[in-house]
DNA sequence: TCTTTGCTTGCGATTTTAGCCAAATATGCA
DNA sequence: TGCATATTTGGCTAAAATCGCAAGCAAAGA
């Protein structure tokens, strides 16, 4: 059984990605990893509000992270993820993609 | 300007599925329309309960409508919309298929 | 050991979402 | 026109999510 094959997994990871925050998170991350401190520059927001986010995304499957020193680094648990934006981008950009051709 | 171009119009359409009967309604709109009355035979929930799920579904872009005679009948807006689910099934069914190898 | 830095967690206040019931609306049929 | 059916909307309450502040904790360095 993968980490995402039942109905409630699915439900979390696409709770995680609903909120504006969290969904750009995942963009940055999509680059490569970051730390905590330098995910902070990016979002006007205390620091504790970017740790829960995070760990919403962790317990949904759609990040990891490891401790190094005294910094935590995040990273997509898989850049396959980012084929989501992509599904909702290809719908935007070229209609021929789109099997209902709309 | 594509319809889920905009940070907000991804969000909306995550919010959308992030819930499990939504989520589930969509996967039942993926093999063909259905109206309102037939929808509501799969789930134990108040129509009204059912209806505005459908509204937000609406509003997110993830699903039209079509009123014919006394029923409301709802389509997925683009069948595509079932890639996203794709995405999630691909990394659970077929590790090649993921660039990360997990 | 003591202090600083980086991050997480407990908590309370506010906002958003979900659900049901009842009322409103619209269509079709008698 | 009057009634039944199908769906939406208003109003309410309960539950969940969001946020910042303050406190806690672990690693690093003095």
């Amino acid at each position: 059984m993968g980490k995402f094959s039942s109905l409630d997994a699915k439900v979390a990871v696409f709770k995680a990605l609903a909120h504006p925050t969290r969904l750009r998170i995942v963009q940055d991350l999509a680059e490569g990893e970051l730390c905590v401190c330098v995910l902070l520059e990016s979002f006007p927001i205390d620091m504790s509000t970017l740790s829960r986010h995070l760990s919403v995304l962790k317990n949904a499957g759609v990040v990891d992270c490891e401790k190094r020193g005294k910094n935590v680094y995040y990273r997509l648990a898989c850049p396959c993820l980012t084929r989501i934006f992509d599904c909702l981008d290809a719908l935007d950009a070229d209609a021929k993609r789109c099997a209902c051709g709309r």
